[in-house]
RNA sequence: GCGGAUAUGGUGAAGUGGUUAACACGGUGGAUUGUGGUUCCAUUAUUCGUGGGUUCGAUCCCCACUAUUCGUC
């Protein structure tokens, strides 16, 4: 079965909507932030973990897993779900932006792209087809179309080309995707030009996919240009169907995604972040290695429910983490994550009591705020 | 007691008779957006054991002292 997106309340004052997902393991609420596990697993934690930060869908990727150990060595496992112990749905990302982000040397053809991989060198070629079939061999509650993301910036006549040609890689992809309890959402792309956002989410959207990402943010063009690219590309897209900003995720970009009509995010921030010391907290993001913290015996955030907040103090978390002991990391992406994930629980209650913005205004107050 | 060697930042250390004393670790800050778990960036000795001397100029040469260390009685 596919997924099925029900639309349950739009905010009165933003394009934010609070919906339900029901996907072949389990139905859970949207907004939601989506952690990730590249290479089957959120680093460093069990899924048991990441449930108990209420997480609902978490991604996994496909380049890194076609890489090792295999699409088909996961096949042979039972899937993904099997394979790696996770019984939630989990979603694929397509390898696209992956080709982009890792490979030195790359050749963009009609084709598909050569590159060669980031572990030994070996020259690969990925095509729309090859990503489709190993995402329906890692069988996938969400699979992705394979798009070009291009850097930024890139001129109009550039991005004009690529949008034309992620959007036949898209066709192509759906013609050869055959997993029937997989669904596959399209991505819509055009940078920061708004004629190709509305281009590319039109033409994408004619492809009757099951759900649609917005993809090419996060490139390394400014926050104001980000939430354009959101703003020029939503209203185009279905109210029936589920939205997505890929690789989003500091909490004020939840946010004004929230409010522009997003979904699902994903991000690497809070796991990343916790690997480097980083917390997310209500009034900004901190540096458990700041020596600030040497003799602080509080947890990162008292009103925090998260396991971490409840059993650790800042000054242990410290030491763990100047000490290199993985145990810091760990503690540190069960804070990080929760705290997007109630991030989104908040923002589903004032969607449903229409004081989103309210909220909005407030949080951003405190998270901006210098300490 | 005698003889030798060495003294450079928190640590291990390079180095040169001439305006800014390598590098590494550590420390301190920062970064991180479809993953960089061991990543990236910035910063960290106005000063080369102490005192004198030579010199236009000494961390570098000379002397004394002190400390460390090795050998020896």
């Amino acid at each position: 079965m596919k997924i099925k997106y029900d639309l349950l309340k739009e905010e009165k004052n933003t394009s934010a909507r609070n919906g339900l997902l029901c996907t072949n393991h389990g139905t859970y609420k949207t907004p939601m932030f989506m952690p990730v596990g590249t290479l089957a697993n959120v680093k460093m934690l069990t899924p048991e973990e990441v449930k108990a930060c209420n997480s609902a869908i978490i991604l996994s990727n496909t380049y890194h897993l076609w890489l090792r150990p295999g699409e088909d060595i996961v096949a042979k496992a039972g899937g993904l779900h099997k394979f790696m112990n996770y019984d939630g749905p989990i979603l694929t990302d397509s390898g696209g932006f992956q080709v982009f982000s890792l490979a030195k040397k790359k050749d963009i053809l009609e084709e598909g792209v050569k590159f060669k991989n980031h572990l030994n060198g070996d020259s690969l070629f990925l095509t729309p087809e090859l990503s489709i079939q190993i995402q329906n061999k890692l069988d996938s509650d969400i699979a992705m179309s394979f798009d070009e993301c291009p850097p930024f910036p890139v001129t109009h006549d550039y991005m004009e080309q690529s949008v034309d040609r992620t959007l036949r890689w898209a066709k192509r992809g759906q013609n050869v995707h055959q997993n029937v309890n997989q669904s596959l959402f399209g991505i819509v792309q055009g940078g920061e030009f708004k004629d190709l956002r509305k281009y590319s989410a039109v033409e994408t959207v004619k492809m009757n996919f099951d759900g649609y990402s917005i993809g090419g943010t996060s490139v390394g063009e400014d926050k104001k240009t980000m939430y354009e690219m959101i703003d020029n590309s939503v209203p185009y897209l279905p109210k029936n169907k589920p939205r997505y900003l890929m690789g989003v995720g500091d909490p004020i970009d939840i946010l004004e995604g929230v409010t522009r009509g997003i979904d699902m995010f994903d991000c690497v921030l809070p796991t990343r972040i916790a690997r480097h010391g980083n917390a997310f907290t209500r009034s900004g993001k901190i540096n458990l290695k700041n020596a600030k913290y040497k003799e602080d015996f509080t947890p990162i955030e008292e009103e925090c429910d998260c396991y971490t907040c409840s059993h650790y103090t800042k000054a242990y978390i410290r030491h763990l983490i100047t000490s290199n002991e993985a145990l810091g990391g760990r503690l540190l992406s069960i804070h990080n994550i929760r705290f997007l994930i109630k991030l989104t629980e908040d923002i589903r209650e004032h969607i449903e009591a229409d004081t989103l913005l309210e909220y909005k205004e407030e949080f951003i107050k405190n998270y901006t705020k210098k300490q």
